[in-house]
DNA sequence: TTGACATGGTAAATCGTGTTAGTAAACCGT
DNA sequence: ACGGTTTACTAACACGATTTACCATGTCAA
């Protein structure tokens, strides 16, 4: 097992400089290299297995070609995250693509060290992707200030960081549009979280638009909040169960908490549709697979991570950013847990 | 905007050496220094928000604290694996626990171009996971025979290359011993995927030693191969349940794959676990939250993760390895679709 | 007095690359 | 024959730390 192999050794066995290996291995445009030379020294790197350390390399450079996941979730929220695979797999897939490559890092919310910053101040990374940023993160606000390139998943209003987001407003008006379309008047809402939310607020401020714009009261009687888990979504459901009349849809503002939802309506022996129905939002990966297959609202989870990436090489790169607000738009799934595919309607 | 402190500058600032500088903010051992002299170091270092270059510093020391996760499977793969969160959760909280970064890099399994060997051979990591390993890696066998340290998650016969895995046989087998214990005999498996995945083989083998070992003859008819996704296990449960007389349980060697047989039985206008009892493998998230609960198999995925980057780190600090070949057991968790806790039991 | 040892540091080598500025030789047109 | 250009390459510095080896001074026991 002898040393590893540099470039000075590659250089070396070819008769050249360190810097005529470094040109031809790296390919330098404007540089001319006889094809000679140039076949000698790929041929000797090859004889010598060299690799050139990419340490030494990013030190040289001044650029790490890495960037930062940052996710802003507890380990519960983490291992529950059930679009995490698609978003970090487009951010991966499109990082590659860029030449980058991507360090994973989840930080509960209450960590308020700001430990994940030092990635930027240490030149672990050139720029970071921070999923679920934080009001109260005054780091965040410091490197951002400092020429940090970041990017957010998710808004911070008051601040002018760049970010991604999905349109929370417009997709859950599309939910609650198709259910007036299907000729519910009733309808009742769960939220996916609290309303401390942006993305939470939103959803729920889009199911009002839609009941407004179609001259449907608002009946904060038909609201209950959910918090994330299916556990919440069966216990809101199944007080909107006992109200008297029933409401005869739901717009249920998160997969997961549907599915409890759906196990409460399960319980009491009722049917969906056809009892009541039903539209949830964020289109996991399962929403199809359950019974009945859930309608729901498409969140294009990888496109947020191309999206984010794409974002941040352009700033990394300098780039005149002409929009660095992105909102990406949604999309209505229907399947049968609405009863639009059973032709079923609901009479004013 | 000035530029970034360096040690240098921290060194002039304080009036001593670099190496001084050094010596403090690493908190090097069996070093000595005056109280005073390091607090003004410190001061200095806090005042000018000095931070050590992470890549002249991995050049320096030779470390990278940086450990690479890589995950064989194609974009599709890991859009839908369900245990990623728990993994990769695992993962981050092992290695940020020892000081390491983590590196998340998926690649196809067709790509044999051994991509990324590369972060060990440019040194971009001290080490990797490998999760989903191939037999035909040729790459992946040269790195371990030149001594790079790499723990895979699955096993790869033939070889010697640590590994961390799930008992698959086991699991299965208290899976099946479970259903005969509730009075089953007519007892169907539907495989997770392929038997050429050496996960699904095992799953299988421990489904037949369960058989065995109580007398029931193995019965090939009963026997339906999954391929990761709900579809095929809804085509395999209609296969089974229109066999007469039907099978009075199955066990299926994944949660996803028994969401789609689930739905089969569903649309049959049949009942579980009343005319047909079910027992799931993985447990992933939302296995309770379906209807009914699904009976299933826990695989311990954050252990993985945990398990892994221990054995990695010890590897990287050249640490003797007692044992290099970790079995992590697995967990029946009894939920509503199996009938046990319906007190429902078969007659023989 | 002297040798040993502890104290509190520092100088200098090292890590392995990228990159700018420069240069020697060959070529070229007149 | 000669100034100018192209070709093909190299010397040397920069990047920002870690780490080894060494040194000056003071103290203390023999």
């Amino acid at each position: 097992m002898s040393k590893r192999a540099t470039s000075r050794d590659v250089a070396e066995h070819a008769g050249v400089s360190r810097t005529t290996v470094s040109f031809v291995l790296n390919n330098v445009p404007g540089i001319r290299i006889s094809e000679d030379t140039r076949q000698r020294v790929i041929e000797v790197a090859r004889q010598l297995n060299y690799h050139p350390d990419a340490s030494a390399r990013r030190m040289a450079s001044g650029k790490t070609k890495t960037i930062g996941f940052i996710l802003r979730q507890t380990p519960d929220q983490v291992f529950a995250d059930h679009l995490l695979p698609q978003m970090l797999g487009g951010v991966s897939q499109a990082a590659t693509a860029q030449g980058f490559h991507v360090l994973f890092e989840p930080i509960t919310p209450e960590d308020n060290s700001g430990a994940y910053v030092r990635l930027i101040r240490e030149r672990h990374v050139d720029g970071i992707i921070l999923s679920g940023p934080r009001f109260d993160d005054r780091e965040l606000l410091k490197i951002h200030a400092e020429g940090a390139p970041v990017v957010l998943v998710g808004q911070l209003s008051q601040t002018d960081i760049p970010f991604i987001d999905v349109d929370n407003i417009g997709g859950a008006r599309l939910a609650t549009e198709h259910l007036i379309g299907l000729g519910h008047r009733r309808i009742a809402l769960i939220t996916n979280a609290s309303t401390a939310y942006s993305a939470s607020l939103d959803r729920l401020i889009g199911f009002r638009q839609a009941l407004e714009t179609s001259g449907i009261p608002y009946d904060l009687s038909l609201v209950r909040y959910g918090q994330f888990t299916p556990q919440s979504g069966e216990a809101a459901m199944n007080e909107l169960l006992d109200m008297i009349p029933r409401p005869t849809a739901v717009f249920v503002a998160s997969d997961v908490v549907a599915l409890g939802a759906l196990r409460a309506v399960h319980k009491k022996k009722l049917s969906v549709p056809h009892d009541i129905a039903f539209v949830g939002f964020d289109d996991i990966p399962l929403a199809e697979s359950v019974s009945p297959p859930l309608t729901t609202v498409r969140i294009p989870a990888a496109g947020l991570g191309w999206a984010a990436v794409d974002l941040l090489t352009r700033i990394i790169a300098q780039e005149e950013i002409r929009n660095p607000k992105v909102v990406l738009e949604t999309e209505l799934v229907v399947r049968a847990s609405c009863g639009a595919a059973a032709g079923l309607t609901h009479p004013a």
